[in-house]
DNA sequence: CTTTGTTAATTCGGCGGCTTAACAATCACA
DNA sequence: TGTGATTGTTAAGCCGCCGAATTAACAAAG
């Protein structure tokens, strides 16, 4: 409902009717309690359509506001949010790198408190903290498989300990999926039914939202778009396989062209294999080069982005989709070039196009999308209905009675 | 719930409580609305664990039926299933060739006749008629999309023609996604919440499972692994990319190959460049040339399941799969030998084998499958309900905040 | 055979969400 | 200034589900 309201922006009634299917009654007394609760307010009024005007209804932005945070091995990344998934505050301190797990959550609260204290919020007002970060998250304790930089948090039971340090409800999730559900909150998605956001940060992957709700797979690990085969004879990778995405367009694989390249290399100013590689101050730099005009950089990130054109349409034919969003670190970066490739490939060759189209942007916060999304998974817990289980039907004894009469 | 019966085989009101959520109290009464309506059996008693014996309860299998129909250019398939999915009654008919859809319709609706007629059920306790058909379906009217071979019947109104014609329910979709679902309903998926069937015919695609009910996408072309890239450089695709699945490990890639190969053609016994290409047939040989031993033969064949096997990986990753089923006519046929690779490629590389593994398995009804979840599609229909998330209609009315008017 | 404790299943009162039905409010237009 | 159309509210009732109490069936101990 409130999920309804906040994707159309601003709605009537008899709009929510329609959208939902419910009868107008039902409307008229979930939206008295909604703003009873000061969820929502009324807007002002639509033009007549031959009798009444509606009353428009929108979502009190600042009635309430939610933590996500994005903990990661470079940084923590913490935002602010309101109902609407707007940013209202935001922070970035210091990475995880090997501090102890208990350290780091105690840091984290206060940090959370700063964050809140900052932004004038009542504390009352916060629904709760999301907190997402690389791999694949156990929803409810913490990190199931971590990557090598993150290992030594793997079993650590996250929400808890968070919530005890901050005294705030914790939902938990992998950050390529947050950045997703960040996407569908504040971005303009609309009602798209089916869309994924691929996310390029050191490793490449994807979040998928389907209805409205992530979608995560068996174990956490759906959209892993990074470990697909895009050339059967292409190199070995870590994964166990030949030719994935990552080895072929990620920007580690960039960067290390790059170095190979001395000319590139003293051109875009990269530092000669420095002792902690800075993969992404590095493609910063080629990316720059490549917009100066830099041939060798040009030809070399197009090649990255023909490869990451290529595992989107896979992604888009095994999904289906109807829209994808390019985010994370490396495309807030390098978006403007990776984005007409993979537009092209597209249009070109996913296998729907007769059907229907697929649109494809940029993402407007990349480097922030998924801290936004860890944020917009409270709102989503908070405020949407998760139907999950089996229900019953409506009408159990009305299939076809052949003869005995229902006893009612 | 009636799906929780079916899936558990036989299960206990207690155990329906643990399994659902539900409470006592709700069980008893619906169980006993399913048992008046002759749904759901008592068939024994459970062991005692210390007090009362639990009694157990199974799908009164013979209580309701549901047709399937595969309608396909080379053969139309019909199928009488009981609750269960299990096939009560099975028929195959001359495909839908050149003839006007018209008349098609007039012959399957005899021909379902004759099946139901055949088997001795009475028709009030047929829920209803399930068409698949290859290529994506709009779930209202009919094909949106067509394979070359049946592009008369596009927009041919399907679902409402079949209906006057059979005076029974129809619904319709897309012959991989029933394939995926008659799996789930008649083999032993179990509690299995995602899981994908790659059905093997002349093209090569998926059906989706997720949670007890399949994954269309946007347009009802999702699973196409047909069209995913495995070979930047392969050959061109007629979709408009190149190195699809379908042109490297497809039948007709197979079948084509080895025509080229003169001495393997006169071993495997194929007619030289037939008027009619029979590659069902050709395939067949080409299997049994390399079970015999054809070294030549079985090259090919292991080369088109290596290939198969990636992409079935690549689905994997995506959607991060539990489990997977093979079917489809060319995997009725060569299973065998696709089976031991796809499972090796997905033991050495699957994205997430370290959190969970992934159970891969021929289908027992290869050929019938698509028939079976065609029928499956109907008892799904009609015992789960589906809970659709909430939707957004293209208009809704309002558009325009505050006071501006709103054109029409 | 009786008692006792445990587990299984049903019944009943009640709450909440949703619907239908009737009604009040607003607005364009004749 | 009605009049019909549209929007929104209120009241009454249905239905699914839950909590708590009750009945039924069984094992083990005496």
């Amino acid at each position: 409902m409130l999920d309804v309201i906040r994707a159309a922006g601003t709605i009537s009634r008899v709009g929510l009717v329609k959208a939902t299917g419910f009868t107008g009654a039902t409307i008229s007394t979930v939206v008295r309690r909604l703003i009873d609760d000061g969820l929502v307010l009324e807007s002002g009024r639509a033009e007549s359509t031959g009798g009444k005007r509606r009353v428009l209804l929108q979502l009190n932005q600042s009635s309430r506001f939610a933590v996500g945070v994005h903990l990661d091995h470079a940084g923590i990344t913490y935002v602010l949010t309101n109902l609407g998934g707007s940013v209202v505050a935001r922070m970035s301190r210091a990475g995880v790198g090997t501090d102890d797990p208990a350290v780091i959550m105690e840091r984290m609260a206060t940090e959370v408190d700063a964050l809140i204290d900052g932004a004038g919020v009542d504390r009352s007002r916060i629904l709760g903290l999301g907190l997402v970060a690389p791999g694949p998250m156990n929803q409810i304790s913490g990190m199931r498989v971590s990557p090598p930089t993150m290992r030594h948090w793997e079993d650590y039971p996250l929400a808890s300990a968070l919530e005890t340090a901050t005294h705030l409800p914790v939902v938990l999730d992998n950050d390529a999926t947050a950045a997703a559900l960040g996407e569908h909150w504040s971005g303009d998605v609309g009602g798209t039914s089916t869309f994924a956001a691929i996310y390029m940060g050191t490793g490449i992957g994807a979040g998928l939202v389907v209805n409205g709700i992530t979608y995560r797979g068996a174990s956490g690990n759906a959209g892993e778009i990074g470990h697909i085969c895009l050339d059967v004879n292409g190199p070995a990778c870590w994964c166990g396989a030949r030719g994935c995405t990552e080895m072929l367009a990620g920007p580690g694989a960039v960067v290390s062209a790059a170095r190979a390249d001395a000319a590139l290399a003293r051109a875009a100013g990269l530092a000669e294999s420095p002792e902690r590689p800075r993969w992404l101050a590095d493609f910063a730099a080629i990316t720059r080069a490549a917009l100066r005009g830099d041939a060798r950089a040009k030809q070399l990130l197009e090649n990255s982005a023909r490869h990451l054109a290529i595992a989107a349409r896979t992604l888009a034919n095994v999904m289906d989709l109807e829209q994808l969003v390019l985010t994370g670190p490396s495309l807030a970066i390098a978006g403007s070039i990776y984005l007409p490739v993979v537009r092209d490939e597209l249009d070109r060759a996913f296998f729907s196009r007769a059907t229907h189209s697929i649109t494809v942007r940029l993402s407007r916060s990349a480097a922030t999308a998924p801290a936004i999304g860890a944020a917009a998974l409270v709102l989503q817990s908070e405020l949407v209905p998760l139907r999950e289980g089996l229900r019953l039907p409506d009408n159990l004894g009305d299939a076809e009675p052949t003869g005995q009469p229902t006893s009612r």
